[in-house]
DNA sequence: ACTAGTGTATTATGCGCGTAATACACTTTG
DNA sequence: CAAAGTGTATTACGCGCATAATACACTAGT
């Protein structure tokens, strides 16, 4: 798993970010294992709290949850899988929309942007990484 | 003016946005006196620190300039004003779209959403003030 | 049984950065 | 000249967050 940071936000709000990405994406399976606190905090090269607040949030929202003391595993309520993928794209929306919103954007233009960039941008990382 | 705190972003990078919106929108003409240090930050309620690291970011942006110790004022550099605009539109676009390529979304069903939220949402605040 | 692996909880520490508190230089105006 | 207004610079403070150090309960494998 690579995880790329950023300054801004807190690591462990980037981790449950990354981890609900790859549930949109379909990457992560139903009742499917998730790497151990001390492993994911390993391979990140961060603390294994860290990991630990992340999956406490993920587990919270139902993302993840933990028998015993085996390992955690990927929530297999697929509404709630589903809901994630809904949930970013709207969030992301809902950003877009009001962040272009203050500043009297013509829909039109604004749709031929989205679609022009959403094509050509293929693999381009940064961008706006705001930061 | 008023501007909406949120509490994640520095307030300076928030008082500079809102600067930008402000232009963008041509509601700032170029050679335009803005508010002293002090003024601003008395009418913000927050330090006049923290304005005058958003003027100082902004004169370096090249937005504002200041002669002497008379009041700063709006650039009277067109050019610089409406990219201004074009920036901040670019970089809601590439941010959206980075946000959402991540998660593999049908661009018809992207611009789609978008223009609903676009037009449904009027006057709506909050929404996805990230918080 | 012992070891090593799970998850979980508590408490303390350190640091970066945004903010705050001052002080300074200058100009204008009364 | 004094007072009040500019912009600017320097230093100090406080807080959020990541880190760190343990400790505990439990299980699986040897």
């Amino acid at each position: 798993m690579i995880v790329k940071f950023n300054n801004r936000d807190p690591v462990y709000v980037q981790v449950v970010r990354h981890f609900k990405e790859q549930i949109a994406r379909g990457m992560l399976e139903p009742g499917q294992e998730v790497s151990s606190r001390r492993e994911l905090a390993s391979q990140l090269k961060i603390n294994p709290n860290t990991v630990q607040r992340a999956y406490k949030e993920m587990e919270e929202q139902g993302l993840i949850y933990t028998e015993k003391n085996s390992p955690s595993k990927i929530t297999r309520d697929e509404d709630v899988l589903h809901r994630v993928r809904e949930e970013l794209i709207l969030e992301a929306v809902d950003t877009f929309v009001t962040s272009v919103r203050s500043i009297n954007v013509p829909v039109d233009e604004l749709l031929e942007l989205v679609k022009e960039k959403y094509d050509h941008q293929s693999d381009e990382e940064g961008g706006s990484a705001h930061d």
